[in-house]
DNA sequence: TCTGATAATTAGTTTAGCCTAATGACCGTT
DNA sequence: AACGGTCATTAGGCTAAACTAATTATCAGA
């Protein structure tokens, strides 16, 4: 047996990897992550949080406006698509591949992104045929760090009348994924919304001559690609 | 998304992983694993194992009798063995289903032992019949923690005259498990001992009507079972 | 414009792992 | 029995990444 072996680019900690797609994240609708919505996203306390955007701002990964909040550099967000590739090509793969559930696969994968190397995720990419979409519908950005745009409502912002197909479910609890998915409530699904209370209550749906009720807190994870309206 | 997931059962870190499979190879013959030795095959700094040793003895992970070694308890054992289960798996997985060489498994292998959970080491294990043994023909231990041991010498020691079954490649090095696929000395190979020179000389062997001829130390690398002398 | 709430930062600790330099134990030879 | 060499351990430091407590910015309302 050898030493354990590193990855071959070593700088990026699983820390950093971390914070790095959190910011991503935040900020993927233009703006900038605030320090407590990195903490929020990340469970560790703010001061953390201040700690390592100095430190990412010295290595040149982000950029932060003191008391504003920070955004990734372009070598910040190529770094930040990379996590994201690996994220998930590997959720396709264990969905695929090994008979993985999409609840289950976020866990899973959140962990191993920061351990496989380039290499592997590719021999995954070309086992699956170059996915496009992991299982909740997401983007999966190339090796070259491109990613897909799409202009998306969630359900609960979507007008009445509206024809939709669910694009993303952007969310990664098990126990809601096993939900919508008993309710047909999965990626590529082609809804209508029939009509909606107000005072934030529940948008009812119709899949083919289906009926759903859906409640506001779960209608706003559900973002979906109008069709027609 | 959702802070970065731990392992369900947290204690051990990778650095405690990678010392208790390191005693775990240096006492597989018996014995006890001394500082020097882990030091060496961790590739760190005497004192930095004499601290882990503390640490780990504290945890009833070793038994450490000062100046003299260390060994694994049951505790730490078990955890060995989990992880030699995990990197064998993996690499099985590795070569089988996504095309690697046998020389390039070792190093991914390392990285992800640590980050796979035991589910998905028992998806790929059944996905692959659950393997016996792996690629370098070394025994895979079974979920339980139950390892084959065989009684197997090295080429080198070997009698001449005898015939030995090829089991196991005890190195990683890729450059050199390339080499000796090329010469057909891969396990489950059947040869027999030719001739050996004097003074730490190479051994001539014959797999069926070819003729090789292995140098001192890589022969002391190819552990065999004797069939016949 | 002041004030208070909220959010961000600084200051100071902690833990895991590593390091080098200094010290101490063990063992084989004389 | 003492010596010297090798090996192990102790002492003391360093970095990454977390924490709590204290301080400072910012901004919205009175």
């Amino acid at each position: 047996m050898h030493a354990p072996v590193r990855n071959p680019s070593p700088p990026l900690t699983r820390s950093v990897e971390d914070y790095l797609k959190s910011i991503y994240h935040l900020t993927s609708q233009g703006g900038f992550a605030t320090t407590s919505d990195i903490a929020a996203m990340l469970e560790v306390a703010p001061p953390s949080v201040s700690g390592m955007m100095k430190r990412l701002s010295e290595t040149g990964l982000i950029e932060h406006v003191p008391y504003r909040g920070v955004q990734l550099t372009h070598q910040g967000r190529h770094a930040a698509l990379q996590m994201i590739r690996r994220h998930r090509i590997l959720e396709v793969y264990l969905t695929h591949q090994l008979g993985y559930d999409w609840g289950d696969v976020h866990e899973e994968a959140e962990r191993l992104e920061h351990a496989v190397s380039d290499k592997l995720i590719d021999r995954m990419a070309g086992a699956l045929g170059d996915p496009r979409y992991d299982p909740h519908g997401a983007p999966i950005p190339t090796a070259a760090g491109e990613i897909e745009e799409a202009e998306l409502v969630t359900l609960a912002d979507a007008a009445v009348g509206a024809t939709l197909v669910l694009s993303q479910v952007g969310d990664e609890n098990p126990a809601r994924l096993h939900y919508l998915a008993e309710q047909g409530l999965t990626p590529g699904t082609r809804l209508t919304v029939v009509e909606r209370q107000p005072f934030n209550g529940p948008t009812t749906v119709a899949l083919g001559a289906e009926r759903r009720v859906v409640g506001q807190e779960l209608a706003a994870l559900l973002w979906c690609q109008e069709v027609s309206r």
